[in-house]
DNA sequence: ATAATTCGACTACACCTGTAGTTTTAAACA
DNA sequence: TGTTTAAAACTACAGGTGTAGTCGAATTAT
């Protein structure tokens, strides 16, 4: 159910919806313009592709389609990293962490973030947190 | 230079070239067995395609190849997290750090290894430290 | 109503990967 | 030295992806 591995481009077409919910081809590739210079064929391409592996679905209006995102960005997350952590750590997820953490460039402020993450943890019988992913 | 995206195949095999060193196709044909059910030839194909970017090297041994890893286990998962970094957190590693720790299945011993990466850490001025990347 | 526009559908093509069979070449053995 | 053998090289093919052009149908503007 959960194996959804999608490329660089799908990446960012998804970023697009999930971002505003719902968008026309001509709107996902209007806003990745600034990042990538497509033709509107080709992310049309591409969300038909994602449409076809039930990625993504779509309702009409008139001609047109209106795409939305049909998996959860969590949901991918979830995929891909553990993916990652599959091939690349052998799947120790403590590995990654603390490849992340070696990381030289980590400024005092994020590790004071990271900290502070750490210790709030869940740990042992705290009641279940209910945030999200994101920054 | 840094931008190695290997796939789960490649990475089986670099893991093994990786640990032993060295390996003839054979030799690693035979390390994946317990994984992976692949013709010999399967192995010997990917290696070439492996050999032939340059992320694999061989010396000849006779009429044998013995190949051996010519990128660094550190540089392909420093170069693989950053695209799944890019990729799937908008290229922000403290969203993946926060998407690891959210995982509902970390063991109380795990939080404590976790708690001491983040209080070791090189923080402020620290001298450098070699550490490996592995568990 | 007819022409212009727009959008999805279809077609194309190159490259990568998984997967493996066939052919050639060179070494080892009898 | 001729034959067996083993390994590399070459060939093959399907499926996914990046990338985009063309075609046909529907909509809108004249």
């Amino acid at each position: 159910m959960s194996d959804t591995h999608l490329s660089a481009l799908q990446m960012r077409i998804m970023r697009v919806l999930w971002a505003r919910g719902e968008a026309t081809a001509a709107e996902v590739h209007e806003a990745l313009l600034e990042d990538r210079d497509l033709a509107p064929t080709t992310v049309a391409t591409v969300l038909a592709r994602l449409a076809k592996k039930n990625v993504v679905a779509y309702r009409k209006d008139g001609r047109q389609y209106v795409y939305h995102a049909d998996v959860s960005e969590q949901a991918v997350r979830q995929s891909m990293v553990g993916e990652l952590v599959e091939r690349v750590f052998g799947g120790n997820r403590l590995a990654l962490v603390n490849h992340l953490l070696k990381a030289d460039d980590i400024a005092p402020a994020e590790w004071e973030t990271l900290r502070r993450l750490v210790e709030d943890a869940p740990d042992a019988v705290s009641p279940a947190n209910e945030d999200s992913d994101d920054d």
